[in-house]
DNA sequence: TACTAAATTAGAATAATTCTAATTTACGAT
DNA sequence: ATCGTAAATTAGAATTATTCTAATTTAGTA
């Protein structure tokens, strides 16, 4: 199990190793993102904490460091049923519970579920991923 | 196989078995939906095949149609990566295909995928439904 | 230290959806 | 058949999440 300031670090180090500046803004979100591990969050969530911290990033850069962390592989991003993009810190290939009463999502490891079986793959398209949502209610 | 009169005939009769009211909107809708019968809808393709049959129903209108046609059981929504409610007049338990590139579901049949292994829901939760979607690229 | 491409920013723009409040309609009771 | 009423429809405003724009600032290399 890693500490809080070993992923903080791990994360660091990926945005020195990708094409990315390591700017200010940049770091005080990762900071914010990996401080708990692996966790989920919503822009909102994201910038409520940047507000709690006086720290002082727009919303544009929070979009745009979220969606660049993604593309970087960084963060991973989770669309769930309600209509807000979820940032993933598990970039580690794995589903989730989605609880719908609290909004929330739950990892499930990869090795907790198990497709035994799958369609053919429709001609002409090549299988790109497979996302399963454990809906739940309370 | 069920001819798409068949399938309209079937939406209709569930229309009038629910609390809603038969309203010249809501049979003109359900007739676009079901005239071909399993597919699939955004409210842009719903409002737009309105106006091609030069048909008079407002964008509000189409929004709480499709909403309570779904909270009746009548079609199914369905959310995918991209940021649009799709609307599904299959309403058994499936799953599906989506293809990012061209932004289009196909359905796949429960019998066709199986899940052999499912996480224990955390306490004090319940199983709602799982949804899989195989993304698909071309 | 200076240069330049990249990043940040505030605010406007867009896109999907929901809300509001006035008007119209479906349909059960008369 | 007609009436009364709750439900449905409507246009347009409001909201929510997100992206865009264009001016300013900054990181990191030369």
């Amino acid at each position: 199990m890693m500490t809080s300031n070993e992923y903080i670090k791990k994360a660091l180090q990926s945005l020195k190793n990708s094409p990315l500046k390591t700017t200010k803004q940049r770091v005080d979100i990762i900071k914010i993102l990996f401080s708990e591990g692996n966790n989920h969050f919503t822009v909102e969530d994201v910038h409520n904490k940047i507000e709690k911290l006086g720290l002082n990033i727009s919303l544009a850069t929070v979009y745009n460091c979220l969606n660049q962390l993604t593309e970087n592989g960084i963060v991973k991003s989770v669309k769930t049923s309600c209509n807000k993009i979820y940032f993933d810190t598990n970039t580690t290939s794995h589903h989730h519970f989605f609880c719908k009463n609290s909004s929330t999502l739950i990892d499930i490891e990869s090795k907790n579920i198990k497709i035994s079986k799958l369609p053919k793959i429709p001609n002409g398209k090549k299988l790109d991923s497979i996302e399963i949502v454990v809906n739940l209610t309370e």
